[in-house]
DNA sequence: AAACTTAAAGTAAAAAATACTATAAGTAAA
DNA sequence: TTTACTTATAGTATTTTTTACTTTAAGTTT
């Protein structure tokens, strides 16, 4: 069956192939958490249109390509990184959001431990940099509107899905994960309650090492157990934290 | 500034206008509640691809509309009503999802009253149908894999915000309410608990109005007041029924 | 060895969730 | 009109969870 065959929509006639003119892109909002706060990795634009600004780093979508795989690829050429945590958030479709034609893009957000990502300088993007997400330029396009929904998605997913590892080391200190959630809530949390509450959900695995060259008492190191969480949440478990 | 005058992909010289080739659609999943069941509206097409198969009610998305309101459109069709409940949850892009063409669809999901529906009969859909969630035929393409992350996302997003109002009549009593939530939470609730909890969010007003036409005592009436819950929302206040 | 810093455990009070009981207010049948 | 029946609604006691705070332990630095 070709498109142009034998198919035309019913209610007016139109040929089908008539519909298929639609630009299609990924856009990525990465996070990342490094010395108390929360980060997202923008590019400086290498070509118009919006050339020199910043913006979310995203591309065209090409014919062979799942949107999946579209964000992978543009994860990977940024950071040098497969197997990103990513998820789609939100598909943007305003008329006329993109300058040069009917664009609907996919918006995605990820999460990476910012020390890992090699800089890019491509005539794609002329630099890349990580921003304060309180802290953010003037974007390309509707990349506020998308990086703002970003955030909002963030900080609602990051209270009932234990996702906020995926911003920190493998092995981390319970005070370390407090603060982590401190920046991406927006709110304090009692020490020894947080301890407690966090430990009680059974989703740390306790290691036989500590923290080194810290000049206080070294904390005890964990690490974030997913299949636990996945066993637990088969279970009936809800992730929760206010 | 046009598609073919001057823009070229960056990093492969490809030149723009090779991009558009993308077909768009939008898919709804629309549904209601009756009798202590959570349904779905499902129509048969009319036309091929899958003729007479069950599906979701969508269509093609036009260059001159946004997502929502291609949407919105479906659900005016369909229903014949407006300002209908509706929220984005997916994109969906396998590459061969749709035998005709390239088309990416968005699915919507969207809640309404079951009584007010009008059956549509159109070249574009024969028949349209009430089936329970849990009681589902055989759809077209891979409505059946949309539809069930729809039910996934409705059961999510119910516990966390009050949008099961929307299922519901205006002036409902909390024993209807509490049925609702069983059904589409799957578990039951004990009823003075239930309304303890309920009442004490303050977000349902007392009407001075019981039911009629019942065999027994009569509950008292109440509505949900939505911009209660934008104040509460603003407060720092988080629905949530586990 | 003393001072200091943070980890980690413990405890008591308050709040919330849970399970259950009792009473009130209506309808329907005798 | 009375009695039985059904559901609404209020209340209560128990358990569990959350919250706020205190104490002790374990390391580093001077």
């Amino acid at each position: 069956m070709r498109l142009d065959e034998k198919f035309y929509l019913s209610e007016n006639n139109v040929p089908f192939k008539e519909f298929f003119n639609f630009g299609m892109s990924v856009d990525c909002v990465l996070f990342g958490y490094k010395n108390g706060e929360v980060r997202v990795l923008l590019i400086e634009r290498g070509a118009d249109p919006f050339k020199h600004f910043w913006a979310l780093p995203g591309d065209l979508v090409t014919a062979d390509l799942t949107l999946e795989d579209a964000a992978s690829n543009v994860l990977y050429r940024l950071t040098g990184l497969e197997n990103i945590f990513m998820e789609q958030f939100h598909a943007f479709s305003e008329v006329r959001r993109h300058p040069v034609g009917r664009v609907i893009t996919i918006g995605y957000y990820a999460l990476v431990r910012s020390e890992n990502h090699k800089p890019v300088a491509s005539a794609w993007a002329t630099e890349s940099k990580w921003f304060n997400i309180n802290k953010l330029p003037e974007l390309a396009f509707d990349h506020k509107e998308i990086l703002d929904l970003a955030i909002g998605t963030l900080k609602r997913k990051v209270r009932n899905e234990p996702i906020g590892f995926e911003l920190l080391p493998p092995k981390f200190t319970l005070l370390e994960l407090q603060k982590l959630y401190e920046a991406l809530l927006g709110y304090k949390f009692d020490k020894p309650n947080f301890r407690k509450k966090l430990l009680s959900m059974n989703l740390l695995v306790p290691l036989d090492e500590v923290q080194s060259n810290v000049s206080h008492r070294p904390a005890k190191l964990f690490k974030f157990d997913p299949d636990r969480y996945k066993t637990l949440k088969e279970e009936g478990f809800h992730f929760d934290l206010q």
